[in-house]
DNA sequence: TCCATACTTCGATGATGATAGAAGTACGGA
DNA sequence: TCCGTACTTCTATCATCATCGAAGTATGGA
């Protein structure tokens, strides 16, 4: 079990916080469920309904939150969700209420859904 | 494996909203440390050094999204982190990454740390 | 070289958020 | 009944955020 270093919850708290938005968590789920392919940037405008600019932005902080990863190609960018990222996150997460300190029982998440 | 309603992804966003900043991450580790007693919410201002009105807030905020529970004992607020919501929330995210799109093996969630 | 498509950046606005001092409320004890 | 402790609410301020139209940039094709 790794420690968390203190400076890591600052970390935590901006990823979850570039995913603590409805239009941000949708973009999320949706580029999970084209994983590993991903999206074009327009294909998840036009799926969300978000206008380009704001849907630009939304993007922006996913990718420095390093959320999310871009590719050109051509004149379109695929977008993919950053499993790496999400992995460490979650991982917290998890550590933080089934292994640190065993507030939650863990099939308790691991089969609940 | 239940499926998301799309009405839950907003009230998921702003449960992740309510942990994305760094004092209310750290009260939700210092809570589920203390976890299931919990600690008075002087005890939590002493410990991260915030200002008694600012703690209100973010307890206000963290009990609104029923992160937090509270409970009256004289004149001393006992809160607790909420392992139910807690776990729906973890659950809804282990989910998204690990069981309904398979973009994450479950291992790299649960051994990791 | 010019154009169309895909996307970003600029500029502006209205909204929400974080913070904290000061005043208020709740409670138990003297 | 009065006081002290614990905590909240009020009030204010400064900062960040979400949104979107308009203008700008990047790319490939005609």
């Amino acid at each position: 079990m790794a420690t968390v270093k203190t400076e890591d919850v600052a970390r935590y708290a901006d990823m979850l916080a570039a995913m603590g938005t409805e239009p941000r968590l949708r973009i999320m789920r949706l580029l999970l469920s084209a994983h590993p392919d991903g999206m074009v940037v327009g294909e998840i405008g036009g799926e969300l309904e978000i206008s380009p600019s704001t849907l630009s932005h939304h993007l922006e902080k996913l990718r420095h939150e390093e959320l999310v990863t871009v590719r050109r190609e051509g004149t379109y960018l695929w977008c993919s969700a950053n499993t790496k990222a999400l992995e460490t996150l979650v991982g917290f997460l998890y550590a933080e209420c089934c292994t640190r300190n065993k507030a939650i029982e863990p099939r308790r998440i691991t089969c609940c859904k």
